[in-house]
DNA sequence: TTCGGTCTTATTGTCGACAACAGGCTTTGA
DNA sequence: TCAAAGCCTGTTGTCGACAATAAGACCGAA
């Protein structure tokens, strides 16, 4: 069975992720233990776990405060992003087993039938095992990049997604940079498959460079 | 003031690395408290933190283990190295200052008087500020980078180094390829930085995958 | 003898109370 | 009026006791 201390980290950590608890807000310990129905004991546990997840910041004796991500933070991610997932691209090339990689190539054409991505305005995965980025990761088989990317990193970037309601404003360039990749990993090509996923990744972060830019 | 949790993290992992505790035991809680001088509960909280940095491994309601690393962990660790302080060499080779790099050319130039390392019998690095992947990846001045290669992995490469009691048995290769980064840290070469420090750790990974292959 | 089930025991998970600290407020002196 | 020192309060850090769980010992039946 799963321990009270294993809820309360899901269960804050969805909402963390979710926006529901605001970003960058000073929480309370008690406060917290009581939203979720148990002590401070579990609850400091699952604080920890996500301290080291970076989703929350604590100071000794002050307290807690959801972590925020501010742009630097972002674009320091991308560069962390976009040298993992280029090697787990290269990995996945020689590693994958045929029915991975076919059920990737599957998961495309279920993108492809998507009404906005058509429309060209929006690129919206599913989360978790239906994310293109979140499987070719898995098909590294290499257990160690997997937990980090998708045990550490992967809240993180999914809380960006919320915080910023961010959607890629280049949907079709992104879908069809996905289908090289995936060409790639069909070829069982490491190489290319890892340049390709580090332009598509490096193209990503130069959008939103671009973007704060233009804005600022 | 640091936390009693700070100082049992501290000292545990300390233990951990150096093989005081051996690898693979199992401990209980109630013994390390003794140990360590606190009760239970800050202890806890150290074990959570070395648990999230793989230095101990915990399962619900049966106890603490010290990690292990066996092969396969440890070459994954490399092809994780490979892509992190690659992009790293690339980082710091754009955002290193120029004192920083003069900094680091005069560290090789003190591991150059080493005499183990002339004789190519070892070269022994010490620890923290004076190892060379140390210092190049503060160089990077990507903190995400950072917190990850130093904060996280790096204590795992220490504890494998005192493990397998290893030493490079590479020596001056390792040496005249470390000074071959740092001439494209000059030039401001990210290309050929990154390149060559990606060759640099794949060099030291195929080299334990023929000792293995070898005694296998 | 061996397999299955039960029970015991040691260990971890959880809780509530107490101690210690940081930050803000008040007070006092110049 | 302003600044500095001391107090006060609310929060976190720490502790010891209790409950719950899992591994192993023990027993009995096939």
């Amino acid at each position: 069975m799963r321990t009270t201390a294993d809820r309360v980290f899901a269960a804050l950590q969805d909402a963390i992720v979710h926006g529901e608890i605001p970003a960058g807000s000073r929480v309370g310990e008690t406060e917290l233990a009581e939203r979720f129905g148990t002590s401070r004991g579990p609850l400091r546990e699952a604080l920890r776990r996500l301290e080291s997840r970076h989703l929350v910041e604590r100071t000794p004796h002050v307290g807690v405060r959801i972590a925020t991500l501010d742009y630097s933070d972002l674009i320091e991610m991308y560069y962390l992003r976009e040298a993992l997932e280029g090697m787990a691209a290269r990995l996945a090339a020689i590693n994958m087993t045929e029915d991975e990689v076919a059920g990737l190539k599957a998961l495309l054409e279920t993108h492809h039938q998507d009404a906005a991505l058509r429309a060209n305005v929006a690129y919206l995965q599913r989360e978790g095992d239906f994310d293109f980025h979140y499987r070719l990761i898995q098909g590294s088989h290499n257990a160690a990049l997997t937990e980090l990317l998708i045990g550490e990193l992967y809240h993180r970037v999914r809380m960006y997604r919320y915080q910023f309601s961010a959607h890629a404003n280049r949907p079709l360039k992104a879908f069809a940079e996905h289908q090289h990749i995936v060409e790639a990993l069909e070829a069982r090509d490491g190489d290319l498959a890892e340049m390709l996923m580090r332009r598509h990744i490096s193209a990503a972060r130069q959008n939103i460079e671009n973007h704060i830019k233009e804005t600022a």
